[in-house]
DNA sequence: ACGGCATATCGATGAATGTCAATATGGTCC
DNA sequence: GGACCATATTGACATTCATCGATATGCCGT
């Protein structure tokens, strides 16, 4: 595989992982949140939080700010709105099988 | 790494791929799609493409009915609500970093 | 029953991923 | 400068993933 450089798959992958969701989460509750208060909320090492927030920044969900010795982080309105938007790409316009028949129009083949 | 059970997570995981993303838009598109169909859209092999589609299947996206010797799938509107969700808790409260100097608060350490 | 088509499954392979211990970097305070 | 804290980086490891060729399954015409 290699890595993707589609930024929207980029994007949904960035968010695509138990730990990193629940950074996004707590980043969208806080506002803006300093890196060691991530520690608590996963049930994971300093170096993993580490990662995912790298992974993060590079999927271009968060920015960060440093402020003496702590790193604060916050949401990028610009990816939550993309990531919206992809959710509005997605509201099906069929309402889903009607026919139990066979189709009118045969798949292009 | 164990496969995770977190069903929000597992439900990005299952959109966080740029092959599936187009699968997704195209079903959200057409409404309902022939299988036959994604091997033009994506470009992969055929078993790949029946690979995502199971990805899919089991991430709850897409369910599928069998006509003839033909196989359709559709968008399942749950887990699009579900993603609009998702993003809608994401929407940050903070506009971002306001203080230029140290916060007033210090993080809990 | 047989041949052909649509789709799924299997097996293998190389790449990416999540995790952590150890270490490095960069800041603050004394 | 030196001790200490917060965060990032490195290196290693096991797991998962995307991909494809080969093969199996299931349906349809003839």
């Amino acid at each position: 595989m290699q890595r993707t450089t589609d930024p929207d798959a980029r994007l949904l992958h960035g968010a695509a992982d138990p730990t990193r969701l629940a950074i996004l989460r707590q980043l969208a509750a806080g506002g803006g949140v300093c890196a060691c208060d991530f520690t608590a909320c996963c049930d994971v090492a300093q170096p993993t939080v580490s990662h995912h927030l790298k992974v993060l920044r590079e999927s271009g969900w968060v920015r960060t700010e440093r402020r003496g010795s702590f790193i604060w982080y916050w949401l990028r309105p610009e990816a939550v709105d993309r990531f919206r938007h992809i959710a509005g790409e997605l509201i099906a316009v069929g309402a889903g099988p009607v026919a139990r028949s066979l189709p009118v129009v045969q798949p292009t083949t």
